[in-house]
RNA sequence: GGCCCCUUCGUCUAAUCGGUUAGGACACCAGCCUUUCAAGCUGGCAGCAGGGGUUCAAAUCCCCUAGGGGUCACCA
């Protein structure tokens, strides 16, 4: 039997990155054993559900890499992947629990349940349902319809016994029979509940292993109670650890950045992001820590996947991004930051070939220093623009000093003598002005930079030279000779 | 509150069947390198939640306690 998996997100809100952790896991666990990845949309929400988030979920999983077999924007033989056009299907099988009285028809509104809850609460009683609406003659059915605006439909669940989950995870986990109420299958609104519609769509998607967060395996003896009374298969299941965050609280918006969308935009790659999501509840074994997605995809098993809760920490995220940075090659690299570029507005919406060559170069020499794509583009300013910002204290300090506006001097004139302009002509010409003025290597290099990037760090100045030419860089020596007389 | 799950450095984790100076990574600190800042290299700090058992031997098996998380929705 191949092996069928399924990542299920609602649409009602973007794809945050627990959720992306499972869709990972689903997704390795089905390329090591070459089985399949379903996507399907669980929609049933009408009030939260909407196309935007759905939108950018599709979004999120494809620029992260992680395809899927069937699903939304592809199809396939099981479909329709939406839950919200599976209606018929629902109903057909209500049908069948209505008449075989294994369901039936609750008319309790929603107020009465809220009161019986508040009540069952103060005397410390689990809020459940009273079972009101558990044997009526079908007489007072047919007339509770007729004068109720709208029902529900609830599932017969036993009294007695006990539902056992064999997850893969967790080992077997049973649960009385006795704590769970008669839940609601059919919403008033007609459409089916979670537990119902993922229940009867894993089956009828035959579905083989059911991968999801920790916080459904709760959920899950009452999937496997309807499986039971709908006589449809069982899968496999393997509930995942959460994700926490740093207040080792469930995590949320207030957390800061969370969406997969917010790493994207922040200049996080999407390898980075799977590689340290993968290390998160999943460890190959031994040291390994970096990987490529066929690495993962050979090594990954469920058994390896540990058991408790692991909390998110952005400083890892970001190492491992700055080594993709550093690592990937230069020309997708530069590709990736042409965005970033853009919205800083240091480039414009078209290159040339020539603009891609000197963008690459730029990112080239810039990568080494910074984590994020976002941080080329901060540290690249200087390399697009003549309106580049000057770090004031810096001038003060290396400007201000006595004998500066000299050193510039010097500078410009050994610089406006190198020909041609290379690193090594450069190096020999500043390094002899050194010596004759009797001065450290970095009382030329500090004040040279400043004047040319505007701060005292960054890449290695030669190469800054040779990649600004020389009309801008003496240029810009000149505008720093003149802050020197301020100074 | 009932039920369920979980517990190794601050964080992510490793440790085939019980025997390890409890390993690695991030972060942090120090040194080296260096024409700045990084990167890189070397070293350092730091952990088996607590208590009982079982055993020659327990991070590992059992029980209890504590703590954390989840779930009990006409949300998924």
């Amino acid at each position: 039997m191949t092996v069928r998996v399924r990542f299920a997100p609602s649409p009602t809100g973007e794809l945050h990155i627990g959720g992306v952790r499972t869709a990972l896991f689903n997704w390795l666990f089905a390329r090591n054993q070459g089985g399949k990845m379903i996507l399907r949309i669980d929609d049933t929400d009408q009030q939260r559900s909407s196309d935007k988030f759905l939108q950018t979920i599709l979004d999120s999983m494809e620029w992260l890499g992680l395809d899927w077999d069937e699903g939304p924007r592809k199809d396939g033989e099981f479909g329709p992947y939406f839950q919200t056009q599976r209606l018929p299907i629902y109903q057909e099988e209500v049908q069948k629990l209505l008449d075989s009285g294994k369901a039936y028809y609750c008319f309790c509104s929603a107020e009465e349940l809220a009161k019986q809850k508040e009540r069952n609460a103060q005397k410390g009683l689990p809020p459940r349902y009273s079972g009101a609406c558990r044997n009526l003659s079908p007489q007072e059915i047919e007339e509770k319809k007729k004068t109720c605006r709208s029902f529900v439909i609830r599932l017969r669940v036993p009294e007695e016994g006990v539902t056992v989950v064999n997850d893969l995870i967790r080992g077997r986990v049973t649960f009385e029979n006795k704590i769970f109420d008669d839940f609601i299958i059919v919403k008033s609104d007609g459409f089916p509940t979670y537990n119902f519609a993922s229940a009867i769509d894993d089956a009828k998607m035959k579905i083989t292993h059911v991968i999801r967060a920790e916080e459904h395996l709760s959920n899950t003896p009452r999937q496997q109670i309807i499986c039971r009374q709908l006589g449809i298969p069982i899968p496999v299941y393997a509930h995942v650890p959460m994700i926490l965050a740093p207040d080792h609280s469930k995590l949320s918006k207030r957390h800061g950045a969370t969406s997969v969308q917010e790493y994207r935009d922040m200049g996080i790659l999407p390898e980075a992001l799977i590689n340290y999501l993968a290390l998160l509840g999943w460890s190959p074994g031994g040291d390994r820590e970096i990987m490529t997605i066929e690495e993962m995809i050979s090594l990954f098993s469920l058994e390896k996947v540990g058991k408790n809760a692991s909390i998110y920490d952005l400083k890892k995220l970001t190492w491992l991004n700055s080594h993709y940075l550093r690592t990937k090659e230069k020309s997708i690299i530069g590709e990736m930051a042409v965005p970033f570029l853009q919205k800083k507005k240091l480039i414009s919406g078209v290159q040339t070939e020539e603009d891609r060559k000197y963008i690459e170069k730029v990112v080239d020499l810039v990568r080494e220093k910074v984590k994020t794509l976002q941080e080329i583009a901060d540290a690249s300013e200087f390399f697009f623009s003549e309106n580049f910002p000057y770090d004031q204290a810096e001038v003060a300090k290396h400007f201000g000093r006595e004998g500066a506006e000299l050193v510039i001097k010097e500078i410009i004139k050994a610089l406006q003598e190198v020909e041609p302009f290379q690193k090594e002509t450069i190096n020999l010409k500043l390094k002899n002005l050194g010596k004759s003025l009797n001065l450290p290597l970095s009382k030329i290099n500090i004040p040279a930079r400043l004047a040319l990037t505007g701060r005292t760090m960054g890449p290695e100045l030669l190469e800054i030279m040779v990649l600004l030419g020389k009309e801008k860089v003496i240029e810009r020596l000149k505008k720093a000779e003149a802050l020197c007389q301020k100074a």
